[in-house]
DNA sequence: ATTCCACGGGAATCGGTGGCAA
DNA sequence: TTGCCACCGATTCCCGTGGAAT
């Protein structure tokens, strides 16, 4: 978002390409994954099938996807849609995958079955919908009702495959098994190539040398978007400290601040309430349940005493629980009643001031 | 064996919003 | 414009389950 000026003396001159969301103009090491997806998607028989697409966090599913949607449209006029299923119910993903297509937005409040009628309508040839971060949707309808309207079909982006199918139902299961493809971490020097891509946009010219690029991609195991963002922050502190080439020596601090700032970024995208709770964890270190509730009575009601807001009950409370750790911002260790939680970074903290001392 | 309680599914409820008819 | 209604997301209430403490 700050516009970068072009420095003389900056090695970071290009932020764009290290955004999240920059989609990158060749995808590298992935031709056999981009080949299986498409391939899963073409048309047997009377309709296109279907696909599931799974890996680890940060491996590069949404730019795998988003490259094999292109291809589509571009060569075969195959339309597509994308949408982030993350927290999102089935009512909003339909409506989103509305706003997708051509055509008046649906409202607020429509019917989810006006919904599923509207699209059924406004589906008039082969569409392809892929459902991002689509893990909490396994029980949901929406794939039933998706895969009600004729030409269309879905690819689901979910981490673990096993776990989604066992939780979808039969006619789900059987439309979507067999055609899953699977991302793994990406080898060292696959991701070191990568990352060289972005330095050559992003960074002076000869910034970095190829082994620091190889280091990046050995410290993070292989999780490009790790991967990238750490080359970012290591750029941004050997701009402070005043190096003209990227050293070895700052990329530890890299990667810590790069993953701060995602867990940051996500704590932010959360309410009030989950902050409250979050912040709790971080002051008083590992919890119990009942410590953190007892905790959590003593003084939410203050905490949020300047706010127009209350103390919520406990089930809300294990919904926000739940919710962080989704977010990869707590994390429970343990089983039963001896089941601790604790942040996983106490250097990440919440923007807003809650007084929870 | 009995009690305790975290956990999480599910239904009911609340506050806010948009469409729609008068 | 106003009032009504359906809807949504967030929250609360209720409750069954199962492991742990007594």
């Amino acid at each position: 978002m700050p516009a970068t000026h072009h420095r003389q003396d900056a090695m970071l001159v290009d932020e764009r390409v290290f955004e999240d969301d920059h989609f990158p103009r060749r995808l590298l090491h992935r031709e056999h994954e981009v080949r299986a997806l498409l391939r899963a998607l073409e048309q047997t028989g009377d309709r296109r099938g279907d696909a599931l697409v799974h890996g680890p966090s940060g491996v590069g599913k949404t730019v795998l996807v988003r490259h094999a949607f292109r291809r589509l449209s571009d060569q075969r006029g195959v339309q597509t849609a994308r949408v982030h299923c993350l927290g999102a119910s089935a009512a909003t993903v339909m409506r989103e995958v509305l706003t997708e297509l051509p055509g008046p937005d649906p409202a607020q409040n429509t019917p989810r079955h006006d919904l599923c009628l509207m699209l059924r309508d406004r589906v008039d040839g082969p569409l392809v919908v892929a459902l991002d971060e689509a893990d909490g949707l396994a029980r949901s309808d929406v794939l039933s009702q998706l895969f009600d309207v004729p030409e269309l079909s879905v690819v689901v982006i979910c981490h673990d495959p096993d776990a989604w199918l066992a939780a979808a139902d039969t006619k789900v299961r059987r439309r979507l098994s067999g055609s899953d493809i699977g991302l793994d971490r990406y080898g060292m020097t696959e991701l070191a190539d990568i990352l060289d891509e972005r330095a050559r946009v992003g960074l002076a010219d000869g910034a970095v040398d190829r082994n620091v690029l190889e280091a990046i991609a050995d410290r993070v195991a292989g999780v490009a978007r790790n991967g990238i963002q750490t080359l970012r922050e290591a750029a941004r502190i050997a701009d402070q400290r005043g190096h003209e080439r990227l050293p070895v020596g700052v990329l530890e601090d890299a990667r810590e601040q790069a993953q701060r700032r995602i867990r940051t970024h996500n704590l932010q995208s959360l309410t009030l309430h989950h902050q409250l709770l979050y912040e709790i964890l971080r002051v008083e270190g590992a919890l119990q349940a009942g410590e953190l509730h007892d905790r959590y009575d003593e003084i939410a009601a203050e905490a949020l005493a300047d706010r127009p807001l209350t103390p919520v009950a406990k089930r809300t409370r294990r919904r926000h629980l739940d919710k962080l750790v989704d977010y990869d911002l707590v994390k429970a260790v343990g089983e039963n009643r001896n089941r601790e939680y604790r942040v996983c970074d106490e250097g990440v903290k919440p923007t807003v001031g809650l007084f929870v001392e």
